[in-house]
DNA sequence: ACCCAGGGTCATA
DNA sequence: TATGACCATGGG
């Protein structure tokens, strides 16, 4: 019997669940301001706050960057966090429109956009890694609480380990292919949400057998 | 009433 | 390097 592989267990969410279809988004700037809005906080409240800045014809970079930080924080209220978010996404905008935009952004190779994603205040390596694969389609493995919890109880990994450290290790183990990545991810998330959070017993979770936690 | 959500930064030791 | 405080709304 090979091991459980991460790719037998994205194989069983995916029979399980069905393509979830991620980033929900218009363009790749309307990921990259969610991604930023989601930063611990439901995507319920991020559909609100990115409905405020259409609303307002300021789901754009230039009219971000430019207005006034307490309209902006207003605009998106209901992603919490407001006035902190409302920095970070002007951090954002102004390093965005100051490298001439997502055109120009597009054709950088992934380790320097990873790297200057992260050179701006309040992208974290989630939040980089969220754009980097779902609007910039780069095959980059998201890691987020649910992928540590997830895989640590069926014992594939140590859930302290660091981000990079998962990151690569997720990397290395399944072939560099975008769609699997942002179709993984997904299904981690709503898998999540769906049935592991049915506890106990995991009651109606698709992994169970495979899961040294059910049952507890 | 409590818990958490598709995190990240900063101060402190 | 490794904790802890802080940010704040809305749904279960």
């Amino acid at each position: 019997m090979p091991r459980k592989t991460l790719h037998a267990i994205f194989e069983q969410l995916l029979a399980a669940y069905g393509p979830q279809h991620w980033w929900p988004g218009e363009t790749p700037f309307e990921v990259m301001v969610g991604a930023v809005l989601t930063q611990n906080t439901a995507w319920g409240n991020v559909e609100k706050a990115i409905a405020n800045l259409v609303a307002n014809g300021a789901l754009d970079a230039e009219v971000i960057a430019a207005c006034p930080a307490r309209r902006l924080a207003e605009w998106i209220r209901p992603s919490g966090y407001f006035n902190i978010k409302a920095r970070r996404l002007q951090n954002f905008c102004r390093w965005y429109l100051e490298q001439g935009g997502f055109e120009a952004l597009r054709k950088w190779p992934t380790q320097e956009l990873r790297h200057g994603l992260l050179s701006v205040n309040g992208v974290g390596p989630e939040t980089a890694d969220d754009m980097l694969l779902y609007a910039f389609e780069r095959p980059v493995f998201v890691i987020d609480a649910y992928t540590r919890r997830l895989f640590s109880r069926l014992g594939m990994l140590d859930g302290e380990l660091g981000y990079e450290t998962l990151r690569r290790h997720f990397e290395e183990e399944l072939p560099a292919d975008v769609e699997l990545f942002k179709e993984f991810h997904a299904l981690i998330v709503y898998h999540a949400k769906a049935a592991c959070r049915k506890r106990p017993l995991c009651v109606g979770c698709p992994l169970a057998a495979a899961c040294p936690a059910a049952g507890d």
